[in-house]
DNA sequence: GCCAACGTTGGC
DNA sequence: GCCAACGTTGGC
C-alpha cells in the first residue's frame, strides 16, 4: 500500500467537501500536468493512501486522508467542451488524461501547516518540500509514518 | 531540438 | 496582489 499526496484548493473542493460525498467515491479529477498524469495512470492503485493538501488558502497544509477506490481511467473532462479541462487534442481512443476516484478516509482535528512540515527533519525530502508545482506526488513509508504522528 | 515568451502554480 | 519557480508552446 502506497501513500501518495494531492494538491487542492479548497475554495474548489475540499476535505469537508469529500466529507460529504462519504461513502460515495469521489472523481479525483482536472489533473493536467504530465508528471502528474504519469503517477496517476501508472502507480497510483486501489486501496492506495491519499494525503489531502489544501493550497492556495489561508490554512495551508495536510488536512485529512483518502483512499483510493478506482484505479486510472480516462478523464471525462477532457471530452467535455463546456468543461475548464477540456482538451481539444485528446480523442476517446487515445485520451491524453486520467483520473482515479478516492473515497473520504478521515479529516485531521486541525491541518498540518505547511510551516510545521518544513520544521519536521524526517520530512526534509519530501516531494512537496523540494518541487513546487507538482499536484499529485508520492509520499514514502517513513514520511507517511511522521505525518500520522503529527495528525494526533 | 533549442530557447524565448508566455502561462500557471502556489506561498506569502 | 506580488513574484519566484517551473511547465508548456511555438518559431526557427
Amino acid at each position: 500500500m502506497a501513500h501518495w499526496l494531492f494538491k487542492t484548493e479548497p475554495d474548489a473542493f475540499s476535505i469537508e467537501d469529500l466529507q460529504k460525498r462519504a461513502p460515495n467515491p469521489e472523481p479525483w479529477d482536472g489533473i493536467r500536468n504530465y508528471q502528474a498524469r504519469n503517477l496517476l495512470r501508472d502507480e497510483v492503485a486501489v486501496g492506495d493512501r491519499v494525503f489531502i493538501y489544501h493550497s492556495s488558502c489561508k490554512e495551508v497544509g495536510i488536512a485529512g486522508i483518502a483512499e483510493v477506490v478506482n484505479a486510472a481511467y480516462a478523464d471525462p473532462a477532457q471530452f467535455n467542451p463546456e468543461s475548464r479541462y477540456y482538451d481539444p487534442k485528446s480523442t476517446a481512443d487515445k485520451p491524453r488524461w486520467f483520473c482515479v476516484d478516492v473515497q473520504f478516509v478521515e479529516k485531521f482535528p486541525r491541518v498540518i501547516r505547511l510551516a510545521e512540515l518544513k520544521a519536521n527533519p524526517a520530512l526534509n525530502n519530501m516531494v512537496l518540500l523540494k518541487q513546487g508545482r507538482l499536484s499529485v506526488q508520492p509520499v514514502t513509508a517513513g514520511e507517511a509514518k511522521a505525518i500520522m504522528a503529527m495528525a494526533s
